[in-house]
DNA sequence: CGACGAGTTGATACTAATCAACCCTTGTGG
DNA sequence: CCACAAGGGTTGATTAGTATCAACTCGTCG
């Protein structure tokens, strides 16, 4: 893992996979020194470290170089939705009108960049390229969090569960491809806010990929996968 | 509604409120001109017209002008979800790689203003005052998604729809402020594509919902709505 | 060693999908 | 002009998927 400003990870909307084979955009010498001259490094050195709160006044947007970290929004009655995990390479701090929509929070020690709001607008259409490659990192998220909503109203738990699998199995750092081995990041209660489903609900679920034979559960945070099986069970279509 | 590109409904996510009252983004004539010079306007007569499909080449990124638009995405064992509707000075053809990802479909007549993806790029670089809205706008719809999706996750099919309705009714030309009248420009089906339910629970929730004195059904797609009481039933919390 | 949080398992209840039948409106062709 | 078809919409009966509640285990850390 770069220990700095180097990549976003994302994969653009036009242009046709254009020979490149990582799901990051690269970012030039000169513009990792302008986003290090805006911005500033911060670490967290444990996990469920509160980044920032929903309804925070939104002072700076994230790059998080390293870690994994949650975004959740919780209802009045209670209910807790996670609706982002992030990853090495993502962006987050998304507001409304100055405001956090989202309370984020580490899931392992974390490194990220920072960037002041305020100066953010000013620094981005001086910098179009830059700007641009803001802008498939937020389409791309778009795209990824439609294909989220697709699966939570039509697939059961059960396949959100492998999916979900799948989505983690792409990071690479959490899963060593080699032995098809998965650490997650997060608790049963964290996978259950973010499928929606409950905690209890997400261990009978494991319970069930695996008498089907398409995991094998090392420990409750260690899972063998076997991704073709998942992929052909999750079945999430055209791609 | 004006029969031009003049605006993009977004609300941006830094600077606090800024005195603006519209949730518009409002072009300049000069950035007026130079969309009109790299774009085309269509018109779509009728309704149930599909625009584009999943896994089409992405050619164009749309901007409606008038009407209605639906994007959804059909898995293998035929579930549709229906992953956005799009009203006047939405942006619409999200793409990956250069291949759409969903199916649009119009629910009324619509004017789009069209404009091609192999130019968009360098267009964007060297505007880049109107990349930044582009971008105000994405991040925009990346937010009111994330909000679908805690829908989706943690509330039951009746509150999806007080929220649901609620959203609808924010689009003037479909909402008669003065009555209360609400008219929803899709069926039945869309709407339980929507929220992810069954076309026969949405109709029993319109049941529930009236009973409870929260709406009168005119006709199936004329609504007398209380606001006030959606709202505090919905709870969509914070703010 | 004890405590606490994460994880698991079982019993029960409930939400909402599914299946089936039917009504109502609209548009079309004889 | 009327009959009929077709699609949207509604209603009822049944069933399936999951949440909820409760109890209990395991592992880790002070």
């Amino acid at each position: 893992m770069p220990p700095d400003v180097t990549r976003i990870r994302a994969v653009p909307p036009w242009q046709p996979a254009f020979g490149e084979e990582t799901p990051f955009l690269l970012l030039s010498s000169e513009e990792q020194a302008a986003l290090r001259h805006l911005g500033t490094s911060i670490t967290f050195k444990t996990a469920r470290t509160q980044i920032y709160a929903h309804n925070d006044k939104a002072r700076f947007l994230y790059l998080l170089i390293d870690g994994v970290i949650e975004a959740d929004r919780t209802l009045p009655k209670g209910e807790r939705q996670i609706v982002a995990f992030y990853w090495p390479g993502d962006i987050l701090g998304l507001a409304d009108e100055g405001v956090y929509v989202n309370t984020a929070i580490t899931l392992s020690p974390c490194t990220v960049y920072r960037f002041p709001a305020d100066r953010l607008t000013k620094f981005l259409v001086e910098y179009p390229l830059i700007q641009h490659k803001f802008l498939v990192k937020a389409i791309h998220d778009l795209r990824n969090t439609q294909r989220q909503l697709l699966m939570m109203g039509r697939l059961s738990v059960l396949r959100r569960l492998a999916a979900f699998l799948l989505d983690c199995s792409a990071h690479e750092g959490y899963f060593d491809a080699k032995h098809r081995v998965l650490t997650l990041p997060m608790t049963r209660y964290d996978v259950a806010d973010y499928i929606g489903a409950s905690a209890e609900g997400v261990t009978r679920s494991f319970g069930r990929l695996e008498a089907m034979g398409m995991l094998h559960r090392l420990s409750p945070r260690l899972l063998e996968l076997k991704t073709a099986e998942l992929k052909a069970f999750a079945d999430l279509a055209g791609r």
